[in-house]
Formats: C-alpha cells, sequence, structure tokens
DNA sequence: CTCGTGAGTAGGAAATCCAAACTCACCATA
DNA sequence: TATGGTGAGTTTGGATTTCCTACTCACGAG
C-alpha cells in the first residue's frame, strides 16, 4: 500500500507552498507598488535581512519576481513582479478587503486604493460564467484527484 | 523620534498574521468542505497534531471558527466556519485560481468548483462599483496611515 | 580619508516544526 | 473481562527556521 500520509491535492496548497511563507506575500505586495530595492522592502515590511533575501530568492526562482540591475557600477538591484507576480494581486486584494472589515471594521484604513474608474476599489471576487458574486452556499466541490473525495480519501 | 522599525500599516499584513500561519488557510479550506473534524483535518492537511491543535485554538480564538461537541458522551468536537470564516472563501477560491493557472496550467486539476449557476467556477476579482475585473494598471494606491507614502516613511 | 548607502552574509540564540508515542474516555466484540 | 478501535488531543525530544546584530564590500560624496 502506498503511503498513507499525503495531504489532497490542492491547488491552493500549491500555491500556498510557493508564497505562503512568512512575508512572501508582503513581497509581492511592496513590489507591485514599484517598491523593488533591498532596503526599502526590509523598511516597509520589517523583515529580517536574510529572511527577506531568502523570499527574494525564492520568489524569483518561482518566476514571480525578476531582479534588474539599474545600475551597474555601482550595482544596485531592483526587484520587479512579472505577470505571474501581477496576477497575484487579486489574492492581495482579496485579503486587504477581508481585514479592512473584519478586523478594522472598515474605518480607518491604513491604504486605500482607487479603481481607474474613478471610485475607491472594494473588491468583489465572482463567477466569470454568470458574473454573480461568489457566496459559499453556491459552491458545490467536485475533487477530480484519484481517490479523493470532499470527505477526504476514498475510502472514508 | 519613535522606534523606526514598525513595517508599513496594511490590512493584508495584519490579515496574514491571523491566518498566514502554515496550514491555517487549508484548515480554513477543509472546514469550509463540511470537514471539521480533527482526525480529518491531520489526513486531508498533512499537519503535525500539535500544530493543527495550535492553529485551531488560534483560529477559534480569532473568530474565524467555533469548536462544537456533535456528541457528548463520548464527547467529539467539531470545528465550523463562522461568517468570518466563509469569508475568506473568495481568498482561497483566487488562490486555487492563480494555482490552477500557473503551476498546472489550466490542464488536470485536482479539484473543481461548480457555482449555482451550473458552471465551472472560475473566480474574477471585480470592482464593486463598475463591475470591470481588476488589473493592476488600473490601480492606484493612497496611503492613509500616519507618515507613510507609498514608497515608505515620509521623510523617504 | 572618512562617512553614508545599497545589497547583501555570517553567527549564534530563540522560536517553531515535526514525527511518533502517549493519554484518556468511551464503545464494540467476544 | 480482556482486546481492540476511534476521536481528540498532549508530550517529548530532536531537526529546522527565524530573528537579531554585526559585518562585509563596493562605491560616491564631501
Amino acid at each position: 500500500m502506498a503511503a498513507t500520509k499525503d495531504p489532497r491535492p490542492c491547488s491552493i496548497a500549491d500555491t500556498l507552498a510557493l508564497v505562503g511563507e512568512k512575508y512572501s506575500l508582503l513581497v509581492v505586495r511592496e513590489v507591485c507598488l514599484g517598491n523593488g530595492r533591498f532596503d526599502q522592502l526590509v523598511r516597509n515590511i520589517g523583515a529580517p535581512r536574510d529572511v527577506l533575501a531568502a523570499r527574494l530568492r525564492r520568489l524569483v526562482d518561482a518566476g514571480i519576481l525578476t531582479k534588474r540591475a539599474y545600475s551597474e557600477r555601482p550595482q544596485r538591484f531592483e526587484y520587479r513582479p512579472t505577470q505571474a507576480g501581477l496576477e497575484l494581486e487579486p489574492v492581495l486584494m482579496t485579503l486587504k478587503e477581508w481585514g479592512d472589515r473584519h478586523l478594522r471594521n472598515g474605518v480607518d484604513l491604513p491604504m486605500v486604493v482607487e479603481h481607474i474608474c474613478g471610485n475607491e476599489l472594494v473588491p468583489v471576487v465572482t463567477c466569470a460564467a454568470c458574473g454573480d458574486p461568489v457566496h459559499h452556499e453556491d459552491l458545490t466541490a467536485h475533487p477530480q484527484a484519484e481517490g479523493w473525495t470532499v470527505k477526504g480519501p476514498s475510502a472514508a
């Protein structure tokens, strides 16, 4: 019998394995703000320098960030988001929205994002097919992986 | 002068401080699937039991989960999402979407979610005001916190 | 020549994580 | 009445990570 220990295969888990370590998503936040220099990242995120260096290496390896010199002699680098990195912004926006509402009751927000339409951005997750906002009770999960049901491994 | 070490005040950071530890969002995933028993969580997530116990305590304290006995004599418990917990599902769906696209090229997905409209759910983050999908280049950030600009502390 | 800045490395203490074993209460069966 | 099984954790001790401070190295400014 196979190893009885592997968890549910899941893109959420895989994504978090990449960007779920402490500070990683905050790095993406800062870099999306256009703020890609090492010392700026240290200041704005509050991460230890060595941990930040490790995160940056990992995010570059994963194709989420690129590292480019904006000056040779003195060598100076800047990290910028790739397309994949930019596409993490919706994740950041939904996290921000949750925090704004549940941790701050919607008042005294530390940051407001303006949408090009002129309004303050309030992100809503919708269904691409019908356009309606997504609510828990409208969803049904269908595991596709061999041997897995919603409840767990198929024997269950 | 104040401590020069505090990072940018940010709801994303605050939210991650709550649910950003390893396994926490996977706990929310399982619990939203209706899968709230300790041993099931251990199997489906693959977390060490002690770490899982710590995460559950924290999530209950944060008001994201509740713990309820579904049987006295033998005492048996089940964790369920609160309203705040359910509202993390959009975050999970955007993470899933990112992973499905960038880590699996959209093929061979381990889980498909069906929306009540009958279609496979492809979550899109939109602006509540105008309804358009959110793209990086349409956003402008406006920090509100004392002494902070996009670049960093106001002196910068 | 000395100071300051950017982009890291180095070293060791402190905190976390992990796997496996253990507990405790109960139920089933034989 | 022993034997085993399940659920829900706690304990233990070692392996990893994090954290913090300091240090480096290259340069440019005064």
